[in-house]
DNA sequence: CTATTTTGTTTAAACGATTAAACAAATGCT
DNA sequence: AGCATTTGTTTAATCGTTTAAACAAAATAG
């Protein structure tokens, strides 16, 4: 690595301080510095292709640009389409984007917490995993700024961005209700995040007050691990019970990729046989032989929202933010096949 | 934000200099110090939950332990799957990752390059857009440690893992004329990316081969702007002419899912009517009812190899690297599909 | 013709770590 | 006892910036 220019170079060269070339630089004292030196120390800055080590300003100024964001998994689409557009606000702000991915495990987060604040990230943007209170508890004791996305704890009082769960969930159990449907099922994850039990509980609501008798295990409840399988004895109980379902609520992406794989390979007419609605959209959902139905969030609106929550919080103590947005049910073949359109 | 616990809070504490404290954090002088001292300054950073400042630490050991991940887009599940695989090597080497999306757009590849070396990152990796070359060989002069993942431009030594896309292409052509294809399309991006211009070299070799009569019109290049009707346009004109094509190669995992989706929609039947490959995985492949053929890149391998060589070229002037991988062909219904199998 | 203000620039401390070198005290050796 | 070595710790410079304060020279005012 070849020796980088410095402020002291640039000086030397000109024959002057280095605050001046400082000042020069930053354009500051404007008015104050002799035009012709100004001029001189510009060219030769730029002839010598000076670029600032930001590592020294950010240790001098105790400001780095840079916000620290925390995922559950960056190739999730759900989780990368957001740090998209979160890199994209970030930039228009003049900040960098550092991430980590969580994996859902509360150590790991942990782990990225640590790093990304001893690297003095000016802020967080974060989705927290379950039983991570007391990191995040961690995080308003020692005042640094953060934003919880797509999940929060409704005990701690923290800037968040989320959609309302419950109300997707019984908007999509709703949906399934007014075209017909009465034995509605929903594969959700076993899991404390508070998102994940909204949704869960917004269908139990649904399924009540349409006073649909529920059967128990309509609902299923994964373990994290060894997914895959799970969720094909999950459909395979739902459907070939006594009183097979004929709505399905898939409560993530993810669950539904793999869910919509094996109800191709059992052979289930979608929608005819079975309504299906997931949360979340991705590419594979239209390309399902019935595109899916689906629960849209905000993500553009998700991401600038956060950018901006975090940005209003830092270097300044302003009152917790707290954002539920609401989101999408997009109508399509999964719950209003053709059959049905005829 | 509050006030942040230095090594100089913890010498006051302890009545030490802060270069004892340094020592015996950084667990160096082991054995000159003595015990006591050495466990009451643990204690102390302990109890006043003493973190590093990386920033300060890094000016002074001209180290970050951050590596600049710049791709196409972020969201792409092609990129974001790669970016997983790069966090999580790059982890294990206690280094973090700044990332940026150039959008195939030279200026801002420029941009971020620029960005992430002021940030003194200790080294990038790079997946460059075309008209890229003269900030590669700035990177190549300044002595900066990087990779080039996915492209590389032929013309420049640097170190690179790719995949031999010609191969990969001719493969996919040669199991189409295996399967009794013989009017074979191919769909791919206007580009001078060399990956691309290899695959479609891989596509033009194979066809001349095996002595297919190609017609020039069967190679549909995409301009980069308005993707999705310029795709839906190509497959009209591929599918509808005097000699509709009987097989497709879609040259991108952005280009297959746009296809999928108006192949469905205009009720081309997969494989009987058209037999279908794509480059690259991902869930909607899948899921689309004749799943599809597809080429595999190793990304798992790509990533760790990405990641190996560029910390092997931290710090040390090693010769270039350069790492052709072989894909995989992934054979699935949308070219043998169930009507030929029985 | 001083005194004051303005203009242009430098000095020097600071940010929070690291680390070579210096130093002091205790111990070992003959 | 006298010298060398070991042990334990401090001093001080440094990384590349920023920036308040000091300073000097020139311009303006009274």
């Amino acid at each position: 690595m070849m020796k980088k220019i410095s402020l002291k170079d640039i000086a030397n060269q000109v024959g002057v301080s280095t605050a001046l070339v400082s000042y020069v630089l930053n354009n500051q004292k404007e008015g104050r510095i002799n035009k012709d030196v100004a001029q001189r120390i510009k060219d030769t800055a730029k002839r010598l292709n000076y670029r600032t080590n930001q590592v020294a300003k950010s240790l001098k100024t105790n400001k780095t640009f840079t916000i620290g964001l925390i995922v559950a998994d960056i190739s999730n689409p759900f989780f990368s389409s957001l740090a998209r557009i979160i890199e994209d606000e970030a930039d228009k702000n003049n900040y960098t984007v550092i991430f980590g991915s969580s994996d859902e495990n509360p150590n790991k987060s942990e782990k990225l917490i640590e790093t990304l604040v001893n690297r003095q990230v000016d802020g967080l943007i974060i989705a927290p995993p379950q039983n991570s209170e007391a990191q995040i508890n961690y995080l308003v004791e020692q005042d640094i700024p953060f934003v919880l996305i797509d999940r929060y704890f409704p005990g701690i009082e923290t800037n968040f961005v989320a959609i309302d769960n419950y109300k997707a969930a019984y908007t999509a159990v709703q949906h399934f209700i007014d075209i017909g449907r009465k034995r509605i099922g929903m594969i959700t994850y076993e899991s404390s995040i508070f998102n994940l039990n909204e949704r869960t509980r917004g269908y139990l609501s649904a399924m009540k007050e349409n006073k649909i008798p529920f059967k128990t295990n309509w609902l299923k409840e994964l373990r994290p691990n060894n997914t895959k399988r799970c969720i094909e004895k999950a459909i395979n109980e739902l459907v070939n019970g006594p009183q097979p379902i004929d709505a399905l609520l898939f409560s993530s992406n993810t669950i539904a990729a793999w869910g919509l794989k094996w109800l191709n390979s059992i052979d289930i007419k979608v929608p005819d046989q079975l309504a299906v609605i997931s949360f979340d959209e991705s590419e594979a959902l239209d390309l399902f032989y019935a595109p899916l139905t689906y629960i849209k969030q905000p993500l553009q609106e998700m991401g600038q929202a956060a950018i901006k929550i975090l940005l209003d919080h830092i270097g300044v103590n302003n009152k917790p933010v707290q954002v539920n947005m609401e989101a999408g049910l997009i109508i399509r073949e999964s719950t209003i096949g053709q059959t049905e359109l005829n």
